[in-house]
DNA sequence: ATCCTATATGTAAGCATTTACTCACTTAAA
DNA sequence: TTTAAGTGAGTAAATGCTTACATATAGGAT
């Protein structure tokens, strides 16, 4: 009768919600204490699980770190195709692209820094390869979107395709700047729309 | 007579030699193995001394990442402030703002991810200050060439001035992934000043 | 419903390795 | 001859991961 009275504090769940959990907690750690400050034993303290668990859930924990690299590459990547390929006009699928990158980052707030610090050693061959497509795919879909808009004639022609998607990749780590600066607290839809007015006058 | 002929592999050198040596060091390890992997049995193998002599010269492995932000700030910081209240009119110190930021970051390739990635942890109250102090000078040095521009009639003055400055710090960042990405090769020169090109019509 | 069993999820303790740093001692250089 | 620069061996703590063991949970048979 008071048998389910006391709820465990440790009730288990399911794999996959645990390696949705671990994820996340990574990323968390990340942004507020940096990769080298990444331990399973922080990881495990912050879920309120112990170490050991956390290998039930992933063999290492670069598997991970891989695993949110793929998931940025489905989610983040996949999410800014669509909109580079849609069949709206090209400021417009640019604002859309812009926007969408900024709140991706910010609902996942440790990745810029992630993606950003993994990029710059090569102890891992097969990430670096996943991060420099990440990075290829941003410029080249951005790059598509502004050579729509010239051949459509709403941009100039002498603009600097190759520049300006440069310009674009330091976006995300601005907005990391401030958000750290800020400690988290940004207004997401006014700074897109901004980002926005700039990149198109840019263009004109 | 032959004495001088044979030279030793470890002639000591003055700590204030050294300690210069242990910097760049640091700055060459985070930037082709990034900040995680910075280990102080690393930084004397790749100098070519014991680990134990880099005691000799830093107190803690931390006192050398905080030498470092203070060079930065004064040479960084210092040469940008120079260019930002100088007497030249705002587009050409604009342009000199860049390219020098550029050179700055090309020279020592370390730094960019440094600055960033260590300013995302609050283990170090006095780094953070100082990694702060530095982010908000380069911003506040940006505001003032472009709100002279805007005074002296050369540039638009409904311009956003906050989001171009934001936009301005994303630019190393890019400047980073893109020497990481192409392993170094980089024409900093026709790099920089496409930047300029391209800030200057945002600016119009 | 109740029991039984297989399995997935959990833990605490411990492992080998790496880490930042120290110490006793040596020796080049002023 | 004093001092600053250098070394190699060692320390305690932290790290990623393993292991032996415990038990919650799902599902079929009773």
């Amino acid at each position: 009768m008071f048998a389910n009275v006391y709820l465990h504090n440790n009730m288990r769940k399911p794999t996959e919600i645990r390696q949705e959990q671990i994820k996340q907690a990574v990323l968390d750690i990340i942004f507020t204490d940096g990769l080298k400050n990444l331990s399973t034993r922080m990881l495990a303290q912050r879920i309120g699980m112990s170490e050991g668990a956390i290998f039930r859930h992933f063999p290492t924990k670069q598997h991970i770190i891989v695993d949110i690299v793929n998931d940025v590459h489905k989610d983040f990547i996949g999410g800014l195709r669509k909109i580079a390929l849609s069949k709206q006009n090209p400021p417009k699928r640019l604002e859309e692209f812009l926007c969408f990158t900024i709140k991706y980052l910010t609902d996942n707030k440790g990745i810029t820094l992630l993606l950003f610090s993994e990029a710059s050693h090569n102890n891992d061959v097969q990430l670096k390869q996943a991060l420099t497509q990440i990075f290829n795919s941003q410029k080249k879909l951005l790059s598509k979107i502004i050579l729509d808009g010239i051949a459509e004639g709403v941009w100039d022609e002498s603009v600097p395709v190759e520049s300006v998607a440069m310009l674009y990749m330091g976006i995300p780590v601005s907005l990391n700047i401030e958000l750290i600066l800020n400690s988290g607290l940004i207004d997401s839809s006014n700074f897109c729309n901004k980002m926005f007015q700039l990149m198109n006058k840019m263009l004109k």
